[in-house]
DNA sequence: AATGAATGAGTATTCATTCAT
DNA sequence: GATGAATGAATACTCATTCAT
């Protein structure tokens, strides 16, 4: 379809050059479209920005539900979870760099939009989170504010997704290792020399 | 010193709008100062923003610097970085959005002076942690990639740091705590009912 | 054409103003077209300067040769070779002003393309001369510097045209004769009541 | 004097750049003083420029004046008066830059200052021609227009001159004597093989 | 339905010129 | 008498956006 054309377009050239420095005749060339079409069909540049961002959050959290196997415990939930998400970096850089990088720049304009994916991505880790904790009897976890805890840990998973673009010789599950490391394990274990590995 | 006078001016602009949509204008009539002037100082809106982020990137680094007391053990060390850097934030806001969002518009042009900040941030981290690892007479923390880890702490913290802007009624003290329990302790520890504590 | 409309404007303006003061304000209101349409088609500022010179160079170089009769003698081959020059100049004053005057102006940036014209202008002098000469079976002239002398020649057109802007009152026949006499008998034979004349 | 320190420091630089390109601080620097002198003693930049053409061209003339010996013939005379032009334009390159080819840019608003320069050179060269036709008993010269045929000498020698800028390595008097050889012989009795020498 | 052609509005940057000292 | 510091005003250039066809 034509909408598709486009913003397959749009986040290609959204993703070079970001917001500001994308230009709409590269996009309409990059589309193979004419300008006036763009206009017609997805509405002015900020229109478009904010369609780019809410196709490529939706597909993105489509693809982490999907890795996420709620018949396995809360840790290999996560695990999977991350995997899937780093899978969906290597693949659709764009997407992803749209997402991360762009999105931020635009004065706060488009926060919503991205605010919006965080916290779907939050909310799934609190679910497992807190599920983890009540299943051992213990809702202290929240206490220590699941959100917070939770957008901290989406937080590293950003950054080292970021991490890993310049350092792509691992594997998305050696990279959701590393992370499980960190926050399921914490500092402390691994000093200890206890680790965590997927069963 | 009229310098000072248009850098300030210029991180408050860059951070209310971001790097293409700040017009040199605003930031002329925010400094008080003709644009001409603004030219004749700090040259022109490029060398401007690599000035301003370098300016703050200082800062905040000095900052978090003087927070750590690097004769407490590791985990407070980390605790008082944190708290020092949660300070900065809150008590310069402008400064973080600057170099937290803004600075990644650019093309990447800009890219280097925010990593180099964040390199700093994150060796500071890695050697605390790998402190702590060979006291323990355990090296392993490294297989585990500690430039991973420590890349994925820094996104924990500034996303925290993100996250508490828009609910600042917690003390920066709490937030580090938080943080704490999440990379020092682990969920692993924390559902378990095992949480960090300054001491 | 467009691109003829826009040459049009921006040879007439900076025929007025030269080169500096001439604003794209003002060739785009002359031209009855916006700004950006001058850019689209023209390029920048100096390009459409460059355009404007080598347009009407070439001009004037089709006019003068048209003017030329190659199978008359030479002194009429160069009578007439001058009075087309000065219908041009007469016609397309400000084609002449552009040239002569105004593309000095910038820096040398342009000297190239004005030297260009003269040198043709030149060359196509020192080719008379030399076959004048040589029909006489005297290559002598050549060795007075043939060139130095058509450049001399030309200068003395150049200027004898621009006096002629302010003395309009007088043919263009009158004044390539004028120019004959000097160039072709000499102060010495005019004295000496030997005057120059068409046949 | 400040005055003319700072008219050097001018001339020099409007000959480097022109009158548009070159800028008030690099007089200033060039002259050793602060804008506001050069204001102070000179005006705006409009005077400053005209101010220097008029030193430059009473120098000239002065030079020219200088070069001339009444009591030799005529065409001797014009010889001489040639050969000290050609000098003083090697002497004083800047000089001769400033009036010949930035004079003109300036729409005309200094065309004023150059043309008196031009006539009084053209008076020098009309009074001569005259006189030589006079004591030959030929009022005819002055039917060809003795102001013209000025004109057109005056143009020959200029143009030569920035020829000579490019080709310097001939003497004064050389290019004096082909000058001589077109405007007191002309082609004609060149391509006779009847020169003209200096005697 | 589709586009080539056109533009309004905005921005960085520069300089001649002048105060305040 | 002399200047460092400051600015008003001007200009090239770009790009999102829309008619006329």
């Amino acid at each position: 379809m034509r909408e598709r054309q486009i913003l397959d377009a749009a986040v290609e050239v959204f993703s070079r050059h970001g917001y500001h420095s994308a230009s709409m005749d590269e996009i309409s060339e990059v589309a193979g479209v004419s300008k006036p079409m763009i206009y017609s069909y997805l509405g002015a540049k900020e229109d478009l920005f904010a369609k780019c961002i809410r196709r490529e959050a939706a597909r993105m959290l489509e693809a982490v539900r999907q890795g996420v196997r709620s018949e396995l415990p809360p840790d290999m939930q996560l695990w999977h979870g991350l995997r899937a998400f780093y899978r969906f970096v290597a693949e659709y850089r764009d997407s992803w760099t749209v997402l991360h990088r762009q999105a931020l720049t635009v004065g706060g304009q488009f926060a919503g939009e991205v605010n919006l994916l965080r916290s779907r991505a939050i909310d799934m880790v609190s679910a497992l989170v807190v599920t983890a904790g009540t299943k051992k009897g213990l809702g202290q976890v929240a206490e220590f504010s699941g959100p917070a805890l939770a957008v901290s840990l989406v937080g590293a998973a950003e950054s080292l997704a970021d991490w890993w673009l310049d350092h792509s010789d691992v594997s998305d599950g050696v990279l959701a290792s590393w992370l499980m490391n960190l926050v399921w394990m914490g500092f402390n274990d691994l000093i200890e020399g206890d680790v965590w590995q997927p069963r």
